[in-house]
DNA sequence: ATTGACTCCGTACCATGGTACGGATGTTAT
DNA sequence: ATAACATCCGTACCATGGTACGGAGTCAAT
């Protein structure tokens, strides 16, 4: 197992010194002893901010991976545990999958709106061509 | 043409009176001069806030509203102009959808090893539930 | 042993999208 | 005319997710 300062750890994870100390202070990343004057770090915690990031770019705040990497981290964790956090979850992605999908829906319609009347389209504010889009039946 | 209090106006739009004061600071909306003591709005005021939400609801952030607005004011406003906004909004809302697709379908196999199995709970992460989707059968 | 790069640490600051406070002033109803 | 309420205005504050600063300590190489 590799150590790293924490340097070479932002760089590996891709992301900057600052942000590892942040997520340590919001306690997303375990605060390793100073064994030698600095900090040392392992690949694992690299691969922890990798997949904060990761989820992060699917939507989930700082919390919630908070709360998914605890599940891996609690002791003593049931079955039992894991199975409603992780249901939990996919509830909360399917409500964000569905806002998504209207949102979509809405913005498809338009775009459509624009295709649909090049010409008279141009005389519109955005509003109404909002508007339009949104009314818009194709 | 209505002439209305910043609260009249606040509760026409469904918003607070702080948020059109926001609004105003951000340059979202005009600031009316004032007439006698008060400013006084118009029914046009109103529905521009009701513009600004609900492009904020199709994920648009304010300053992206802002810049659509802008394009009123500016002469020769095209229907692509905002076609190409609304195209390229779309883009990032189906990236987020496939992304939230992977991701259901990762934590529904660990969902699913929990019923699966009792012992072997221990050996799964949430990380790697995420990188690589459980081992599991199910 | 000194330079230069890196780290430590607290703290301040940034953007986004608001919300709250509170004293002064204005309007409206009785 | 006086109470009751609304508005005005600057400013402070909130959460989220970081970014930057600066003095001090540490490490590694020349």
């Amino acid at each position: 197992m590799e150590k790293l300062t924490i340097g070479k750890l932002a760089e590996m994870a891709g992301v900057g010194v600052e942000t590892i100390r942040f997520y340590q202070r919001k306690e997303l990343l375990r605060e390793p002893k100073i064994t030698t004057g600095f900090r040392t770090y392992t690949d694992e915690d690299a691969q922890r901010i990798v997949f904060i990031k990761k989820a992060q770019d699917l939507g989930f705040t700082l919390s919630e991976v908070k709360e998914l990497l605890e599940l891996n981290t609690k002791p003593r964790i049931t079955c039992g545990t894991v199975k409603t956090k992780t249901t939990e979850k996919i509830r909360e992605i399917e409500i964000k999958i569905a806002d998504l999908q209207r949102m979509k829906a809405s913005l498809e319609k338009l775009a459509c709106a624009c295709d649909a009347s090049q010409d008279s389209i141009k005389q519109y504010k955005v509003q109404e061509c909002f508007d339009y889009g949104l009314n818009c039946k194709c």
